[in-house]
DNA sequence: GGTGTGATTATACACTTGAATAATTTTAGG
DNA sequence: CCTAAAATTATTCAAGTGTATAATCACACC
């Protein structure tokens, strides 16, 4: 009876390994499946050493959910900055990235939903929800800002804030449905409707963007 | 050794306690904690039980996920017919009762999220869901359709689709919201947001509603 | 007011769960 | 090369899991 042959990572490696197989097992398996067995299988590892590195299963799946709001305020904040000078267009570069993978994706549904459902069970999941939640909208706040002004227009905190609170709202309910039932719409139709209307919404017009 | 007494009940009304100790058992503790033990506890009643109304778990959870769907679009739809004759105004209730209890409540989220991540595991709910959206998004259009016709407007079909797509997402990401984080509006914000930016997505005014 | 039917309980089973602990292997530093 | 520390595995534990089956109680019907 041989024991198991194994290599020591760094810490860094791996927690991330154990944090990717624990979202590949939610995704797969759902949260019932998202066992220390199954998750330590998938990380090729056995199930002790999870809880050498975190404290409790708890505390991995706060880790993992951390990670999972990064992922998605980073590609889209990330598009936006890349995109260039003019406002308008980093808006809709902005806009349009929530409606393309990797942040359009059953499994990034899944994910999403698991947590969210977790919030009455783990309070800390609710501040993390809360946390990247915040941070999407006031990119995206800032976002309008710039364009409005660049519109020449005189943008009014207030209204700001409350469109900044439609529009991330209309978005998050368009991701949703686009990543459940994304047969139900044409290639792009859901970015095509979400531009459409925040155009409307500030009373702009995307075409003018470069 | 005295067995417990009990009472027999019919059928509709031991499935509906069934029922309604499993929405109690997953809003309470989680898709992990909705154990049969817990369930038939809650339902004051043995576990054994469930296996006589239920073939499996998983259908008892479909069951629940209809009747939740049913819940939140028959409380929105009742709400708008009970209204009166004007379209405008039907519609101005319809949205708002979707930022009022019981559809605004940390409970219905965390019950519609424990279903949405359990997609994945059962694909029987993708289908459930698939049905409760469209029925709650054919009533908007159908709201928006004859809002336009009442305006002297002839609505284009495809608009209206259009229109009840975005509009539809952004009263499910905003009612996300309200649930989850309530105490980051000030009373009767989000429907306040959610009306004013249908107004303008529609180009009408709800102030002339009665 | 018995009595038969089936709703309900009780018990058992085979398995899985998260966690704790002890035993070992790897690796870095002298 | 040795050695010591730390990473990793192996084993164990008590509790809980969904389901199956048999015993029994409640109630409708004659």
């Amino acid at each position: 009876m041989t024991r198991r042959p194994f290599r020591h990572e760094s810490e860094d490696v791996r927690r991330q390994d154990l944090i990717a197989a624990t979202l590949d097992c939610i995704a797969d398996y759902g949260i019932q499946g998202a066992t220390v067995r199954q998750i330590a299988e998938r990380a090729g590892v056995t199930p002790g050493l999870i809880r050498h590195y975190f404290v409790s299963k708890e505390r991995m799946f706060q880790t993992a959910y951390r990670e999972i709001m990064n992922t998605m305020f980073e590609t889209a904040s990330k598009a936006s900055e890349e995109h260039g000078s003019d406002a308008i267009g980093r808006l809709k570069v902005f806009v349009l990235a929530n409606f393309r993978p990797p942040i359009i994706d059953p499994r990034m549904l899944s994910l999403w939903a698991t947590f969210i459902s977790q919030i009455g069970v783990d309070p800390e999941l609710a501040s993390i929800h809360r946390e990247g939640y915040l941070a999407f909208r006031d990119r995206l706040e800032t976002l309008l800002q710039d364009v409005l002004t660049e519109a020449g227009r005189k943008p009014n905190q207030d209204d700001c804030r409350r469109m900044a609170i439609a529009i991330n709202g209309m978005i998050d309910g368009l991701w949703l449905e686009g990543c459940m039932a994304g047969s139900l719409f044409r290639e792009q139709e859901l970015g095509d409707i979400a531009l459409a209307s925040v155009a409307t919404l500030l009373g702009i017009d995307f075409d003018k963007a470069s």
